[in-house]
DNA sequence: AAAACTGTTCTATAATGTAAAATATCAATG
DNA sequence: CATTGATATTTTACATTATAGAACAGTTTT
């Protein structure tokens, strides 16, 4: 039933909050203050429009006014909320202390990805301590076609949700290495349900190498994945094996005990 | 200029908006998860405006529908905004080496907080390692009137603002130590500022004491301030004076830092 | 000093969000 | 297993609200 709404894919009922969504995700993906009029140029509205929603957004402190560069910045009320979200997350509480184990056993970055529409989002990154490392940061988003994480994610969803997914994400291609054909992936997914882990060799970006094992809930459903990055030189046949069977017992037990939760 | 949008303390010019926030606060307050029953008696609203609303916010990400307990809760939206916030918040990641500091060599729970708007926020929290601890968690507020790093904050604004949230805040009395008069919480701000650190002894709660020094920015606007919490009987007047001077040093550190960047 | 740009206010209108009623779904109880 | 009651969702008509154009103000640039 879940599924079922995220299958429609539709549109939100409410224009504004459409909108309003639309503008934070604008001012989230630019790196200084978003002016106003960047504000109306990439969303093609009203210069109007765009003045009020973001003054709302301002008032309820979803937004900030910045002074520097002038524009908006995103608020302190999306940190408020954000924080509340990770404090009732069960897993992510559940997988913190396995995270800190994993990083300091393998050295590498391990990650906390859970489902989010049509990519996996990190819950959680702990960045490796080494010189060369991959970078990865909570709360950016992993694609389902190219990532471990979202593989793993990917693989294990129920036939419709896969189905949907498959349907609607774009295979862009991130490296020469990136599965693009939609065969060739749901086969190497197959793979991944009978290993219980997936892996990705510069699928996602040049020089990155990642192993990542599911994290089942009660009802048997996946609800996250984690994920180990490291440098594709340091990533030997030998060391995925290593990683992948530590990856995947620890991920077993967190999923007994989020079912025993 | 910031200030004076503040002052006027303005309603939301996109009702929806408003609305749409005001069903995430319902959300956020609940524990468990909230049916939409709920949210239209706690909101007053009409059942479809809810609705529509709530639907809107399930297909953007911000809230999730829970199945156990039947309900909205929040969703990885907000999770993906907060981290961003946190990522870009140059006095966060600037002071996260100096809590962690704080807090080992006091044993301490230790906060960041900024200005919100009625409240304070807290933007990071660690907690003491101890058994009898203050607790607190980043996303939680804070009263300007009865916590040591609200009173920090709100004895170092600008005259102006001060007198927005003096006059704006209600002065709740949470212990039999709680500032309810506002005379004599405005002296007790000059000596903060005298001082240059605010304290609170069981105003905020029983049982609890709290030091806060502040940290300004580049043209000497309080941004944020730090404080230890800890619990009554561990803090002697000794004490006091001892965290207080290495609180303050640290955070004219920090405002230096930030001035520099 | 003028021009170009960005942000803000005002106002009329149309489109959007609203709420009532009807329907569907689910849970509980006899 | 049927019946009731509660909760959630869809449909529809209407009125309010969000919208965008135009005019204005405030900055920055040239």
């Amino acid at each position: 039933m879940e599924i079922a709404t995220l299958v429609e894919a539709q549109e939100p009922r409410i224009q504004s909050l459409a909108r309003a969504d639309a503008i934070l995700s604008v001012v989230m993906n630019n790196r200084a203050a978003t002016p106003l009029s960047k504000l109306t140029e990439t969303l093609n509205l009203n210069k109007t429009t765009v003045f009020n929603l973001a003054e709302s957004l301002v008032v309820l402190g979803f937004l900030m006014r910045a002074s520097n560069p002038k524009g908006y910045k995103l608020g302190l009320r999306c940190l408020e909320l954000g924080r509340h979200v990770s404090k009732n997350l069960p897993i992510l509480e559940l997988s913190r202390p396995v995270l800190r184990d994993l990083c300091q056993s393998t050295g590498e970055t391990v990650n906390l990805a859970m489902p989010y529409f049509k990519e996996a989002i990190l819950i959680e990154a702990l960045q490796s301590q080494l010189g060369v490392r991959a970078t990865a940061y909570a709360g950016a988003r992993s694609n389902y076609h190219s990532s471990a994480c979202g593989k793993v994610l990917l693989a294990f969803f129920p036939d419709e949700r896969r189905e949907w997914v498959l349907n609607n994400i774009e295979f862009t291609k991130l490296t020469q290495f990136t599965i693009t054909d939609r065969g060739e992936l749901e086969q190497k997914l197959e793979e991944v349900r009978v290993k219980g882990f997936a892996t990705e060799v510069q699928e996602n970006e040049l020089g990155a190498s990642c192993i990542a094992a599911p994290i089942f809930g009660p009802f048997d459903e996946v609800v996250a994945s984690i994920s180990v990055a490291g440098v594709v030189h340091r990533m030997s046949p030998e060391r995925i094996a290593e990683i992948s069977s530590e990856l995947t017992e620890h991920c077993a037990r967190l999923s007994r005990e989020l079912i025993a939760k």
